[in-house]
DNA sequence: TTTACTATTAAACAAATATTTACTATAATA
DNA sequence: TATTATAGTAAATATTTGTTTAATAGTAAA
């Protein structure tokens, strides 16, 4: 990505700005004014050279400017399921509570939000009601901490393996880890928690 | 909320739709393309419905839509800035790293999103590399978790007012309360953190 | 039935907006 | 030095866009 000149950064701030601000963007005029030109052609300048550095696209036609992704990081939308499915997310309406949108590089193929219960990884920052994203399947290592099905119920842990038996550890020291033999089947490691949300702090 | 006509329905749908794909709203005469109209009359019609009824906002000027938070797939941006400026942020681009996508709720008036540098708040499960979405101004209140400009550096404690004297307490029991008395000017408090992302777990 | 609301067309009009042409000036650079 | 990119002003023009006026019709409710 080209660099921009200071002025040009203005003009990119102006226009993200408002894009924040009102929804949409602003006229030529109006990053006129805001750049405290008195001519419209100074501003399309900016525009212009923000056009060609990469960092917007323009269409014909009043306020059609188009912000790169990136700058106005691209979105994901992640399903807040109720419920830990057994099998693969069907994303049955009655399993998902909402989608909500997270920063796109933490979306992914098949990964949803669970909502956390319990203190019992407060020892890594995890605390009762936030929302961790998932990303289910295979892969997970030693050390990691997963979302785990326990006679069905959904847990978050860490994952320990010690020949042959898998250790589910808390990291709040009230809690004892859970041990279980390779093969018995109560245990069903879901996926890896890779990201957080905290609605109130 | 007032109902909407299928119409009506089906001209929201069409902004909705258009705002996701290239960033701007539509004009009056591509959602009367979009609609099949040959009238600019009639689709102007169905915007003023929807601004009616709520749905939308209509400012003067080409294109000037606004859709209502909750419709829009829920999301607001924040911008992650670098360095916590002692007065309104102002958006100018060396000081916003990232604009990151978050859930409307999370949303509001001047918020910004902050990286915690340092593990002093981990007995809250707020981790070093954590980004804090911050709500400046007053409005603090005794026993919060606050950003405080302390000698111009950024830090993250919890506020507590002891008649007169203005404490700083980190949640990390290695590190002691900062004590500051009324009217000495080396602390500022920013404002209130009320959410929180963490991109690794 | 009357009334109110929605839906639509046609044509004209007004305002906002983008764009172009022409000219000046500065700083960095080959 | 000449060249290139940036930054700006002024004025005019073209285009897009929003808005208004004047009609016609269907539907649902009072």
């Amino acid at each position: 990505m080209k660099e921009l000149t200071p002025r040009q950064e203005e003009a990119l701030a102006f226009v993200l700005e408002t894009l924040e601000r009102r929804g949409y963007p602003p006229s030529v005029r109006e990053l006129c004014e805001a750049l405290g030109l008195s001519s419209t052609r100074g501003a399309l300048r900016h525009l212009e050279a923000l056009e060609r550095k990469g960092f917007i696209s323009r269409a014909p036609g009043a306020r059609a400017i188009r912000v790169r992704d990136g700058l106005r990081g691209g979105v994901a939308y992640l399903p807040l399921v109720g419920e830990v499915p057994a099998g693969p997310l069907r994303y049955a309406s009655e399993e998902v509570e909402e989608w909500l949108p997270v920063p796109a590089r933490w979306g992914g193929k098949g990964r949803f939000l669970l909502r956390v219960k319990g203190d019992s990884m407060i020892g890594d920052g995890i605390c009762d009601g936030d929302l961790v994203v998932v990303n289910p399947g295979g892969g997970v290592e030693e050390g990691e901490i997963v979302v785990a099905l326990v006679e069905g119920e959904a847990t978050v842990k860490r994952l320990r393996r010690r020949g042959g038996v898998v250790e589910l550890h808390a990291s709040n020291p009230r809690y004892a880890p859970l041990r279980v033999r390779k093969g018995e089947a109560e245990v069903k490691v879901v996926g890896k928690v890779v990201s957080l949300l905290r609605e109130r702090v």
